[in-house]
DNA sequence: GGCACAGGTTACAACATTGTTACAAAAGAA
DNA sequence: TTCTTTTGTAACAATGTTGTAACCTGTGCC
């Protein structure tokens, strides 16, 4: 192999395991595995006063979870003209794949949680 | 139900979500889910420097990341008296048992950071 | 007009986390 | 004696993240 292709995919390895620590960096941040398995267990489209509710976090934070996952497509964001407004969030196919991990790695903390009372 | 027993299960409640939050925040730590899939990956004792190689992290986030996985029973370190020092982590079986779900949202990170190249 | 509501945004101060650098211990090799 | 190695720790400055408080929109209701 030449030293060129070498270089290539090297950096394409490296591209992608970049990709793979974004991914786990946006997973990490605070209160989204919380927010991706309380969408995952509902799935129907829910308002943002909901999984703040849910969640029980600021405002700043659900709203920047939110956006941080709709960029990311995970979610998509309806915004309803009604008065007040609505505006409802639904999980996208990519993040409802991710069901069966979570709810397994969830049951694994209610587990562990469980045992530590 | 006496107001007393309700008080008292729904105290059991808030420690339980609590404990539930506390295990949340411990996995949503820095390079911690990685840290946890390299080491169910190769499931053999492993030492400090293979781990931090692996990890691609300082030394000093290494041995946080270790040292409170250690504090919550999900690593057990053993160290040898060798010249220089031998140190090598191992998974508990309680981190063992992580491992499906763990595999399972590894592989949904490796799809996803495809798909975006 | 003034208030309420949902669903945010902005600014900012307080707090948390990170990597860097320096250091340590222990003993065998040069 | 000094160098090397592994496995860290301590201090600290830089950076990142959080919640709070204030504010905004649009409109129906009193």
């Amino acid at each position: 192999m030449s030293q060129v292709q070498s270089l290539r995919i090297e950096s394409m390895c490296e591209s992608a395991r970049s990709h793979v620590d974004d991914l786990l960096v946006l997973l990490s941040k605070s209160k989204m595995l919380s927010i991706l398995y309380i969408m995952n267990c509902d799935p129907t489209p829910m308002r943002f006063s909901e999984i703040k509710k849910r969640v029980d976090s600021s405002s700043t934070t659900v709203a920047r979870r939110l956006g941080e996952l709709e960029t990311n497509g995970l979610v998509t964001r309806t915004a309803y003209a009604t008065v007040p407004a609505t505006v409802e969030y639904t999980l996208t196919k990519d993040a409802i794949s991710l069901h069966p991990s979570l709810k397994s790695m969830f049951e694994w903390v209610l587990n562990r949680a469980d045992k530590s009372l």
